[in-house]
DNA sequence: TCGTGGAATGTTACCGGTAACATCACTCAC
DNA sequence: GTGAGTGATGTTACCGGTAACATTCCACGA
């Protein structure tokens, strides 16, 4: 169940079976279809490391992803795979602690033994990303949401302070994830040019670790800014997942969402529809931006078109009280 | 930068760095140790695909997914991952629409064209599990809690019955997943169970997807049903991401969870805690699971220790009102 | 002293594709 | 008619480990 039985069956040689796996030109149409027959008569399937071995390519690239009780991560895993398989790739995924350089070096270790072609990396540290670089794997390594992915999630967050704004809101809170995750700075980065559009000074900030956990002992510093005089009237979240651990915190400090204050997140989780008060956040194309990603890995550079991210209003946010 | 460059610098043959790298036994310390200092002087790293080609064996697991965007099968790949990596395999994944069985063929093939030494499938069919065992891939195929880890989760949702009992509640309905999963079946058996011991006659049922948003579609059916005078006064449902659309449905139809309805999740996802009221659910030992299934995977037949299901009582169970 | 057996290590071929190069048949221009 | 050019296919060696078998060396008992 090789090329050689095939070939053999066939009645060609090994080299004209291996041209036809790969659709490689200049075979005649009769020759390929006899070789197609063999190939399907005898159930053959390539031996991937065979030809990883020959090639010193293995079509396959490299995932590091951390913490999976994440939206962001675990889906953007999927949506990696997906575009990975749309070209014909494999994927081969290692866990790791994002905040601990040795297990997302091992991780990156165990991938390069693997031989994959590249390396992508979700929620990371962008000190990890330029680590990871500078060790030479002697393959591309790239982050999700890095480069210009980075700017679209910055837009995003534009979007959502645009409608605080818009909604009349002056003095705007924000809660951000950990500030040497790529994803956070360009979350940050995007807050930070909406209000400078408008000349609003920004609100107090805090810093969670996207968990809802974090965003729950958040609350009340949050609530207490709120009840200040000249406090906060809304507050951007930085994911779903901490804007629903806040909103739950405000409602057991006795503050009302959003007549106390307004609340947006981001990513559109499937669930942020259904928290209470149902969330407005901010849907971004991760199936694009993991085609996109995955075209930088393999070098290729047709433009993958990119879909602006968008804003979801829900009932999470109102004009201010005050 | 091969076994035979490592051989040449430690004065051995490659026959002899192969068995270091594979700890054979029979190897003189002072040879090893020779072999191992010119590895690392080296860098030398082993080459996955030549010794999958040469050993017909690839140490990798196939791992068959579906929605990334639930909880369960998400973190389950993760555990699968961890537990796969701690007996020193890789893990490949791809993605597949559980109830489209052409898409979980073309995942199948994908991963044995890879040579994969078991695939193990998460959140799949019952007749998936079949259909695909029946196709004799020539490895073994198992899926995530099935068998015994079956058993285990019906056991976590005969706790969550049981605390509903002990609350005084004898009208219970249930909100299930989609009937032919394998999750499905054994969490619909706990429930039959745990009524039969104590001679209560099942409240009604209703099938969702897993979804918040499924939760949320049948919440008015729900609602009909507390009111009458007889109807159910607590609900177990299938799942944590269903739980909050369904109680995000009943809050909207006026009914207080848990002053009118009691309601019970199942997964204890990291966000059940700030739900609104937060969640009563039913935490089990995924990472546990993972390492069973993938032992069962390797042929192995160490047993490995089952930690048991936990209730996790929060604000989303009381006795009943009626 | 020699044979025996086991421990440590070496030799060789092979796994299943594919790159690089070779070959062959045929067309076409001069 | 002949050589160049081109398209279709074949030949061969090689990728980097490892299994299977061969060999060497030494201790030890008869």
């Amino acid at each position: 169940m090789g090329v050689r039985e095939v070939a053999a069956a066939a009645g060609v040689s090994t080299q004209t079976v291996s041209r036809v796996i790969n659709e490689h030109p200049g075979i005649r149409d009769e020759t390929r279809l006899r070789v197609q027959a063999a190939m399907e008569s005898l159930g053959y399937r390539v031996n991937n490391a065979a030809r990883a071995l020959g090639t010193s390519r293995s079509r396959t690239l490299g995932v590091i992803a951390s913490d999976a009780t994440l939206y962001g991560p675990s889906v953007g895993i999927a949506a990696l795979e997906s575009a990975a398989r749309a070209e014909g790739r494999w994927m081969a995924t290692a866990y790791a602690d994002a905040s601990d350089e040795a297990s997302v070096d091992a991780a990156l270790e165990h991938l390069l033994a693997q031989g994959v072609d590249g390396v992508i990396l979700i929620a990371a540290h962008e000190r990890t990303l330029e680590a990871l670089a500078e060790r030479r794997p002697g393959v591309p390594v790239t982050a999700l949401h890095s480069g210009v992915g980075a700017e679209r999630q910055a837009a995003g967050v534009v979007l959502a302070v645009e409608h605080l704004v818009a909604l009349g809101h002056r003095r705007i809170a924000r809660i951000g994830g950990p500030a040497d995750w790529l994803e956070e700075g360009a979350r940050a980065a995007g807050f930070d040019r909406a209000l400078a559009v408008h000349a609003i000074a920004p609100g107090p900030q805090w810093v969670g670790d996207w968990s809802a956990a974090s965003g729950w002992a958040l609350a009340p510093a949050l609530a207490a800014a709120v009840r200040r005089p000249d406090g906060p009237t809304a507050v951007a979240v930085a994911n779903d997942q901490m804007a629903l651990g806040v909103m739950a915190g405000l409602a057991a400090d006795g503050l009302d969402v959003p007549a106390d204050v307004s609340v947006v997140g981001f990513d559109d989780t499937p669930d942020a529809a259904f928290y209470r008060p149902a969330l407005t956040t901010v849907r971004i194309d991760l199936a694009g931006e993991a085609r996109r990603c995955v075209a930088q890995v393999l070098g290729q550079d047709a433009p993958v078109p990119a879909r602006m991210p968008e804003l979801i209003v829900r009932a999470s946010t109102a004009p201010p009280a005050r």
